[in-house]
DNA sequence: TTGCTCCTCACGTCACGTGAGGTGGC
DNA sequence: TTGCTCCTCACGTCACGTGAGGTGGC
């Protein structure tokens, strides 16, 4: 039965590296049936005329279209729809699709850089200078204290309410929060006023509520919440801060740095602390 | 029940916006359970604690690891793997996919750039000059007459071998042919010497069996396959070199012009055939 | 007869989504 | 009581892939 005009379908799969599979769901669908069927074997062949046909089906499914869309597409052809249009619609979806995945790579190569720098060690007070000014998400908050017994909810939802304005294929960030000096200094009790994602890591366009920090000398101390209760750590750098006389801005920020998976399983965030102190 | 500590599984599912049915898969499949189940009631309790194992579940599914695959990373890194490891492993990936894409709208610009030229009308035979030089895929066949019974599938094998030796990707190509002048003037009869790849559309790098076509001026002429026999069009350029006593090449191209979908059903491409010519 | 291709069910895959039918706390 | 959330099956989705069991031509 087989000869010039009329292939099985062995032929044509393999003539279009296609499994005999794919083309018995496209017959089954209707979407490509084959121009004669033995009522008898139900052997299915196709004439070569109609191959032009899969060739368009099979460049379709590269775009990446679902064959309920092809076969839209073939329908629309037939009426005299434009080919270039769709293409040149795919295009553009093409482009999106790239740019996101370009975010996507950003973010990755943002998080290694931060791994590679996390092991600096804890526990000593360095003067480092932040320049030029970092521009990060900032909210403020109503004072949220540490010893709260709904506290890490309360941060949870303060942290889903600002990634709220930022575009989720940003997943991966570090988080933060804002801490006043005087008022830890005075009550000794450590209370957040403000949250914020990571400089380090926020790549994205600016949407609302960024806020620049100031470029200038910062006394910084990492401790590790394993080792060191927060309270400690403030409590290091507020003494520091008095014993050597620095003007210090009111507000303490407190960054996360370590994104290495251990602290999946414990809390064990490198953090660090910095407050831009008046050298002069 | 739901405290600070004890959070019901549809307040998790709005802190990361998903849905509660992503949480009871997680938990059914065992990549990530509550840590509480009421045995009453069932209800499922998270801890804010154990938010963190979710989240980098999360940041994995947008890079598109597959649940076993995150399953199985999540072990590894309790084991101490690396996670920047696996990240910058990732990232090669979407590099590639990135070019993949890239590809895909080559081919599409190449294609769309087609249809906007191709309604040129047939029929008139011109004089055009090709520069530079043109690379494309060839194949030398033996040689095929058109009237052969088994033509038109000896020509899709060859095509097959042809496609096979570039990359998968480039689905849409323009395919072409190659014919003896002499010949034809000789015997009269239209006979295939070779194959190849309208270089018009071919946009991959050289693989084996390129060939280089020079440059120079041209006789085209243009037919549509539903209107002229391709014979006729053949004994039109060839009565045009005669008559104006053309030194002409041998190799006469046969290349398809026409990328709109009506060729779909009938089998209706413009065709153009080029043959070099010398001017002096 | 052997080996190859062809056929038709029927079920599996992947990561959930979608009802159906019922329960628990404010 | 109403409205909301929670629960457990069970089945659907998408584009095929994978046997199971059987047939047809060289």
């Amino acid at each position: 039965m087989e000869n010039d005009t009329h292939l099985m379908i062995g032929k044509v799969a393999s003539l279009y590296d296609i499994t005999v599979q794919t083309l018995r769901h496209y017959d089954k669908i209707g979407l490509f049936r084959p121009e004669i069927i033995n009522p008898e074997t139900g052997y299915r062949y196709y004439t070569v005329a109609q191959l032009r046909q899969l060739e368009y089906i099979l460049f379709l499914r590269k775009l990446e279209f679902s064959l309920t869309e092809i076969q839209e597409a073939m329908d629309a052809f037939r009426q005299g729809a434009d080919f270039s249009a769709l293409l040149m619609q795919r295009d553009r979806e093409l482009e999106a699709q790239m740019q996101k995945l370009q975010k996507l790579r950003d973010t990755i190569a943002a998080l290694v850089e931060m791994s590679d720098e996390a092991p600096a060690a804890p526990g000593d007070i360095c003067i480092r200078e932040f320049t030029p000014p970092r521009t990060l998400l900032f909210q403020k908050i109503s004072p949220l204290n540490v010893a709260d017994p709904d506290f890490s909810l309360r941060l949870m939802e303060y942290r889903k309410s600002l990634l709220g304005s930022i575009p989720p294929i940003q997943t991966q960030y570090s988080f933060g929060a804002t801490v006043s000096l005087r008022g830890f200094q005075e009550t000794g009790t450590l209370c957040y006023t403000g949250i914020l994602l990571d400089p380090g890591l926020y790549k994205g366009d600016a949407p609302e509520s960024t806020v620049l920090i100031p470029a200038g000398f910062y006394a910084t101390l990492r401790f590790r919440r394993e080792d060191t209760r927060p309270e400690e750590a403030y409590g290091q750098l507020s003494r520091f801060l008095l014993e050597h006389r620095f003007r210090a801005d009111d507000t303490i920020l407190e960054c996360a740095l370590d994104h290495s998976f251990s602290s999946i399983s414990r809390l064990s965030e490198l953090t660090e602390l910095q407050v831009r102190i008046s050298l002069t």
